[in-house]
RNA sequence: GGUGGGUUGGCCGAGAGGCGAGGCAACGGACUGCAAAUCCGUCUACACGGGUUCAAAUCCCGUACCCACCUCCA
């Protein structure tokens, strides 16, 4: 069985076949750290942490390179509203979209670029392209230098667009461009508007990276002229990624084998940016629900899928995760000896352009097989389901017992002990008065832990606490 | 104008010619002192109109509505 990816490039799902066999290299287009993330912001970075973690199950040893944009006009502009250093605010809002990603398990790329370290590389990319035909510096003394769309007869290969259909950017500044199409591989400093530091030398004078050139040159840095995959979000396909790809084929370099975009997360059928909503911030949103659950959400759709946010999917979704926590709870402890395997169906769903909600699948009928045999105690069976569902979990970064979890619960478990010291002893009594056939005394008891949002189970090892769905 | 995606049961959300994904909710049953949890069962859906086919949610044609991108964007 070999992994079929669907490459938006083609439009095609087909085989997966890394450059070098048993070596994935993936470039990721991460965020513009101008403002907190949004749940929106945090799906793509789910999703790709997806691919990248099924590629290491299955025997690749990954080089996974996700950028961070550190300078841009909105970075600029924003601050200057701030009134903060532009670099202030690059650096705080990359904190913030760290602890979002820990605190739903997204693992930290092998490396983190980000566009400012990078002006080097630019800088000579940009001269390859000048030098090859492609670019040209800007004859209205700006120091801008633009990449020259009509040079590249390819361009639009990446969206399937021709040139001459595209709408003219009507609110872009013409400045000194030869064809309206052309964008900036380099901006030249506006002196008095723009900040010094944020301007770096050139053979144009001093300025700052374009947007799209930065992917290109890190990409190029550390993942080679050709490399595997390419992801980010579907609004970049257009028009950032056919920039890049143009830009870099264009300097004789082959780029990326694959091209995988995600989809949004919406609400009110609108993609987030254009809703205003603080409610959407990640730590917001981890006030209703934990990590876990907020990132089952995510892998249950498929990361081509469309998914129209809602607080009340988002619970269902917490809900079906608890069930899967639940059942791995009560078998833990009568397991024994369990090793982790995938199942077929789970090897199969994962390999299908990694078919999450179908893998999702597989986990539930394997609780439910787990759960239907766990009444009859321990088995070898029971062991089987056991180390499946871990497994399956593992896979797709869910696995309860993952330590990310425990550091992005913080003080939790000291208040753990607290509350299962006080709730055992409460227990106890209930115990004693239902051996009593005291019924009216037991309910009561356990209407006060449930009146405290807790709810209490008989299970045939005793009386088991948990706290209520919704309320953690 | 160009390019791409979508519309599935009470809700979320898969599937891509036959064989009921899964979850949540609801209802019935088993279990329980009563519950909870769990298990078993029920609810048989694919925007609309045509067509192809032995067979269509799936393919084709048309229609409606929605969304995204066209140089700020996950």
């Amino acid at each position: 069985m070999t992994l079929r990816l669907h490459d938006t490039a083609t439009r095609e799902t087909r085989d997966f076949v890394p450059l070098v066999e048993g070596r994935a290299g993936i470039y990721v287009c991460g965020l513009t750290v101008q403002s907190e993330p949004h749940v929106g912001h945090v799906r793509s970075a789910v999703n790709f942490d997806v691919l990248r973690r099924w590629l290491s199950a299955t025997g690749h040893e990954v080089d996974f390179i996700r950028n961070v944009t550190d300078i841009d006009d909105k970075i600029l502009t924003k601050s200057a509203e701030q009134g903060v250093h532009w670099y202030a605010l690059a650096a705080a809002m990359k904190r913030e979209l760290d602890k979002a990603l820990s605190a739903i398990n997204v693992l930290p790329p092998t490396y983190e670029p980000g566009a400012t370290g990078h002006v080097p590389e630019i800088v000579e990319l940009t001269e390859q392209l000048i030098a090859a035909g492609h670019a040209y510096a800007a004859e209205d003394g700006s120091g801008d230098v633009y990449f020259d769309v009509r040079s590249w007869p390819a361009y639009g290969e990446l969206t399937r667009q021709k040139v001459d259909d595209m709408e003219p950017a009507g609110d872009a500044d013409p400045r000194g461009k030869r064809d309206p199409r052309d964008f900036a591989l380099w901006k030249g400093q506006k002196v008095g508007t723009e900040p010094d530091t944020a301007a770096w030398p050139s053979p144009w004078g001093r300025g700052r990276p374009g947007w799209h050139i930065e992917c290109s040159a890190m990409a190029g840095k550390y993942l080679g002229p050709a490399f595997d995959i390419h992801g980010g979000g579907v609004d970049l396909r257009f028009p950032h990624h056919e920039n890049e790809q143009a830009q870099s084929r264009a300097a004789g370099r082959p780029f990326a084998s694959y091209w995988l975009h995600n989809a949004w997360i919406t609400t009110a059928g609108e993609k987030m940016s254009k809703s205003l909503g603080n409610s959407l911030l990640v730590p917001e949103v981890l006030k209703r629900v934990r990590g876990q659950e907020l990132r089952y959400y995510m892998v249950a759709a498929h990361y081509r899928s469309h998914v129209e946010f809602s607080f009340d999917a988002l619970d269902d979704a917490a809900k079906a995760f608890q069930r899967i926590e639940d059942f791995l709870d009560r078998a833990a402890p009568v397991v024994g000896d369990w090793f982790a395997s995938m199942p077929d169906a789970f090897v199969a769903a994962m390999d299908d352009d990694l078919g999450t909600p179908a893998a999702v699948a597989v986990i539930h009928d394997s609780v439910r097989e787990g759960n239907r045999l766990l009444a009859a105690g321990p088995s070898d069976a029971l062991s089987q389901k056991f180390g499946e569902v871990i497994a399956m979990l593992d896979v797709l970064g869910l696995n309860p017992a993952d330590d990310a979890w425990a550091a992005a619960g913080g003080a939790g478990d000291k208040l753990t002990e607290v509350v299962d010291a006080l709730v055992t002893g409460l227990l106890a009594e209930r115990t004693a008065a239902r051996e009593a056939k005291d019924w009216a005394r037991a309910d009561a008891i356990r209407d006060q832990i449930k009146n405290a949002g807790l709810d209490v189970e008989d299970t045939p090892a005793g009386p088991r606490w948990s706290i209520e769905a919704g309320t953690v």
